[in-house]
RNA sequence: CGGGGUGUAGCGUAGCCCGGCUAUCGCGUCUGGUUUGGGACCAGAAGGUCGCAGGUUCGAAUCCUGCCACCCCGACCA
């Protein structure tokens, strides 16, 4: 299965495209630009889906469903949100198929719509134009909503979840009374995500805000948390949206205040897509295959039975069917494969591939003994293990695992962080290493605009936490203009 | 959407430049048997609109035109 498979250093995306397609995470369907998440993507996205979904719960949060469709009208509503999004947009303006002169299916023109529909690349507009009628007083306020959903955004290049025409995603709109709340749940879903990425996916992220470059069309304030991939490249992960009163004011709501008086209400957006899939890919796996957080595994242990008679299989079976009782007690996810249609080596090899945390191989040795071979995804260790009170160690080594990850994924993003004072270092750095690089800016787009066209590396963010030494001021690398803190600089997906 | 590349069985490919018998090989699949502690072996079999549509030709996987998809590089973006 992997045998024509390149390495990441002989060539990463192709790696990359690989490894989604064979692991049986996706494919590419017959739409252009769409693709098809097969099953054992699917899971993981499910895997995903489920603790955000706790997660926004647990911050007061419920979900709803808007349409797919969007009114060209209410579109055009807020200028820079339009803009943002116009060169993307599928838009419907037919209701109807007839039968052609040459027998063909076409579009019948009769059938134009009234109103053209945009197929929603996010949901802003449909959202708001609702709340005008469920919001009235301050004591509608907060209004907390979710919406797991597809949206479409014409793309013109294409790659497996990082990019694809149609997504799945879930986004948060919420209205408040102040801008302080407001702003307040922008960072508080800012944090949901941080924490989803880093204690679920085992990949560390930093916390910032975008340039005004960088911002979401419509939004006064744009936040996120940035990934390093294995290639050095920055991805984001999420983001969070501090949209102020634009879209209050774009669709008239208003709210009535203790005081008796008529406010516009304030409000945020956030999101995170497919692409973190991508992601989980990118950071974690290696030349052999995937490799998955045991949180988000499918599954997360695999036991492969070895065995010469059916005799010995079934005493296997029973001994496992013990076994598989005590770990899924314990809430673990286990997969028993005693199919008898493919050898145990194939199996190793197999679930390898697919990044499943921990093999327990058990066979007549093992059978005698009272062991196990306890094998480990992530660094390829084996070990013999006592079958006594086997469900508490797996417990264990499956979050020794977790912890592993991350910390193997905030070593690499520690070692291929740059701190550089002059442009030419800087473009030395991005060239020929690649990763996260602190600089100082002089806080301009113009500045920022010739960097990317110079070098392709943008502002990732202006981060929120930092060391004194990056906090400090300095002067731009570029224009010598005064500077008040480092900011990230990094080739992005 | 611009530049470059690729498209032959489920996957990976040979053949294409220089047109010519039944389109090559490996993996996988199916059948039978032997096997089973790291991708088993032997024997047999099935599987093809050569990306699609036109054209040139006695004859096209091969030459020409158009289109489609995917990959890489740009512009755009989560």
């Amino acid at each position: 299965m992997s045998k024509e498979f390149a390495t990441r250093a002989e060539n990463y995306s192709e790696w990359y495209n690989h490894l989604v397609q064979k692991a049986d995470l996706a494919e590419h369907s017959a739409v252009k630009g769409c693709m098809v998440i097969k099953p054992y993507g699917y899971s993981i996205w499910e895997k995903m889906q489920q603790a955000l979904d706790q997660m926004f719960k647990d911050t007061g949060h419920s979900n709803a469903y808007f349409p797919l469709f969007i009114p060209k009208s209410f579109f055009s509503k807020e200028a820079s949100h339009v803009e943002g999004f116009a060169k993307e947009c599928a838009v419907v303006t037919h209701y109807r198929l007839k039968n052609g002169p040459d027998g063909t299916i076409i579009v019948d023109e009769d059938a134009k719509l009234a109103e053209e529909l945009i197929v929603r690349p996010t949901s802003e507009t449909i959202i708001w134009n609702t709340y005008k009628g469920w919001i009235q007083s301050y004591r509608d306020l907060p209004l907390l909503i979710n919406q797991w959903a597809n949206v479409v955004r014409w793309e013109m290049r294409t790659r497996l979840f990082l990019r694809t025409a149609e997504f799945l995603w879930q986004e948060g709109h919420t209205a408040h009374a102040t801008s302080q709340e407001a702003v307040e749940e922008t960072e508080r879903m800012l944090d949901v995500y941080a924490d989803f990425a880093e204690n679920w996916m085992a990949l560390p992220v930093i916390k910032g805000r975008k340039t005004a470059n960088e911002r979401f069309a419509g939004a006064l304030d744009t936040y996120c948390i940035e990934a390093m991939m294995q290639d050095g490249k920055a991805l984001q992960a999420g983001t969070s949206h501090f949209l102020g009163q634009n879209f209050a004011k774009a669709f008239d709501v208003k709210f009535t205040t203790k005081e008796g008086k008529q406010e516009f209400v304030w409000a945020s957006s956030w999101g995170v897509s497919t692409r973190l899939m991508g992601a989980l890919v990118m950071a974690h796996s290696d030349d052999q295959g995937l490799v998955l957080p045991p949180k988000l595994a499918p599954f997360q242990v695999v036991i492969v039975p070895i065995y010469k008679t059916p005799e010995e299989l079934e005493k296997i079976n029973v001994r496992v069917e013990e076994m598989r009782k005590a770990l899924v007690k314990k809430g673990i996810r286990v997969k028993y494969d005693n199919r008898d249609t493919q050898r145990p080596g194939w199996k190793f090899a197999e679930y390898e591939f697919k990044g499943v945390p921990i093999r327990i191989a058990i066979g007549p040795k093992d059978m005698e003994s009272g062991t196990v071979e306890v094998s480990r995804r992530d660094t390829k260790e084996k070990e013999v293990l006592q079958q006594v009170d086997i469900e508490t160690k797996i417990e264990h080594l499956l979050t020794q695992i977790q912890d592993n990850m991350y910390k193997k994924a905030l070593t690499f993003r520690e070692a291929n962080m740059h701190r550089v004072d002059t442009y030419d270092d800087f473009k030395k750095v991005i060239n020929e290493q690649s990763g996260f690089v602190y600089a100082h800016w002089d806080g301009t787009p113009e500045t920022e605009e010739k960097i990317k066209n110079e070098t392709k590396a943008t502002i990732r963010c202006i981060p929120l936490k930092q060391n004194e030494m990056d906090k400090k001021p300095g002067v731009c690398m570029v224009t010598g203009k005064p500077s008040e803190q480092r900011v990230i600089f990094a080739l992005a997906y």
